[in-house]
RNA sequence: UGGGAGGUCGUCUAACGGUAGGACGGCGGACUCUGGAUCCGCUGGUGGAGGUUCGAGUCCUCCCCUCCCAGCCA
């Protein structure tokens, strides 16, 4: 699924078919440095396995490049089979570029080498097809090379013959047979590995999860992707909907409020100690409006490391939520005394400042008010 | 790239989630007048896209950009 904001509208879906697999030990990563001219070797994977995969030439922008790169990450790490962290070297990228008119065959390909992360994958492609274009237009040719992504200059830049890797030839380790494998049934023979068989045994894969929030719970695609990419608030979605509830609301509450609280306490999603129970607990009061938002955060900050219950929590300090409208109305009535200046400038036109006098109104009563509901009965009763 | 800090009028700087304000500049005017002085008025802004909310500069996600530190010597 592809979805950068800011560039696409609306998350889509787009498929690279899997031309080739290679089962190979890892040589070395090597870095570059340009500055100084140099180039290392770093040794330290060397002999450490690695899976080559090799796509068909079906992407056509560098963000859907990015796209199916952070779908291997997500994957991987799904899978446990590594940190999926590109910088790490545990996950490697080079891309192949080539560029056509509708219709027209491709043209000479270029592939790109040291791209160091996700974005820079985006990045690097979207340089190198510019580039191309650029070449061509003039009346050049692009040359079947290999260039390096500069990250901090963000361009490609061919690598002389010298730092070309000469040593890329493949050979054939004896203890790696060919894999052959069957795609189609549940049967493993001697030789024949079968792939439905894995397919049963192996996690859920990140695509199904969010197919299945999307289907099941009619989540928006950009939520279900959301939920996807933290796997431990995508437990807690799971959890919470083992009871009938909004499923969009649920995720929202988890996406915005307890990372908002999370965020400012600086903790990780998936260091989280908040349990199941006690978001159980909160979402209950937040759904059936026994509490609002503002409040609900409260609540997370005070359940954060502990096992206290929202419930006792809310009850103890009498945080639960005033949605009487004679009481509402009493209040706003106090607020219009103490503030005749604004009131006089709402009444005169100046309609904005019906916020400013919200914002009294919700902290002179301990943000206990259902505002929803003030903010309606007070317009009524300044138009009066 | 990793870690840290940032991004609000042209510039600098404010706004517990509640009327985006001030200063400088610029423009216009006034002061009976050529003043590089003073006063008044006007101008003009939340990096981008989505989202949460009764309400977002402020909260959430992603993207973009800037600055600092690190990467070399091992």
């Amino acid at each position: 699924m592809v979805y950068t904001p800011g560039v696409h509208k609306k998350p889509y879906n787009k498929s690279s078919m899997i031309k080739q697999i290679q089962l190979e030990q890892d040589s070395g990563k090597s870095l570059h440095d340009i500055e100084l001219k140099q180039s290392l070797v770093d040794l330290n994977r060397a002999g450490a396995p690695l899976i080559e995969i090799v796509f068909e030439p079906d992407l056509e922008d560098g963000e859907e490049a990015a796209a199916l790169v952070k779908e291997l990450v997500l994957i991987v790490q799904r899978l446990g089979v590594c940190s999926g962290r590109m910088e790490e070297g545990a996950l490697r990228v080079d891309a192949n570029v080539s560029i056509r008119r509708e219709g027209d065959p491709l043209s000479t390909r270029t592939e790109i080498k040291n791209i160091g992360s996700v974005r820079g994958v985006a990045s690097a492609v979207r340089y190198e097809i510019d580039r191309q274009q650029s070449v061509l237009e003039n009346g050049g040719n692009i040359i079947n090379e290999t260039r390096m992504w500069d990250a901090a200059a963000k361009v490609t830049v061919p690598m002389r013959d010298k730092e070309v890797v000469q040593d890329y030839r493949y050979m054939p380790e004896p203890n790696l047979p060919p894999l052959r494998v069957n795609l189609t049934t549940r049967e493993d023979t001697q030789d024949i590995i079968s792939v439905p068989l894995i397919s049963d045994r192996i996690p859920e894969l990140p695509a199904v999860s969010r197919a299945k929030l999307i289907e099941n719970h009619d989540l928006r695609p950009e939520i279900a992707i959301q939920l996807v990419n933290e796997p431990a608030l995508f437990d807690f979605f799971n959890n919470l909907m083992n009871k009938k509830r909004n499923p969009t609301k649920v995720a929202n509450l988890l996406l915005n409020d307890l990372l908002t609280v999370l965020n400012r306490r600086k903790i990780d999603v998936n260091n989280c100690t908040i349990s199941v129970e006690q978001l159980d607990e909160l979402t209950d009061m937040v759904l059936q409006k026994k509490i609002n938002l503002d409040i609900c955060r409260s609540v997370l900050e005070e359940i954060i490391g502990n096992r206290k219950s929202p419930f006792a929590i809310v009850d103890e300090k009498g945080w639960s939520l005033v949605t009487d409208s004679k009481e509402i109305t009493e209040q706003c009535k106090r607020v219009f005394d103490d503030n005749p200046k604004l009131v006089k400038q709402y009444r005169d036109g100046k309609v904005k400042v019906l916020r400013a006098l919200l914002g009294i109104l919700s902290k002179t009563s301990d943000n206990k008010l259902d505002m929803s509901v003030a903010s309606k009965i007070m317009e009524e009763l300044l138009r009066k």
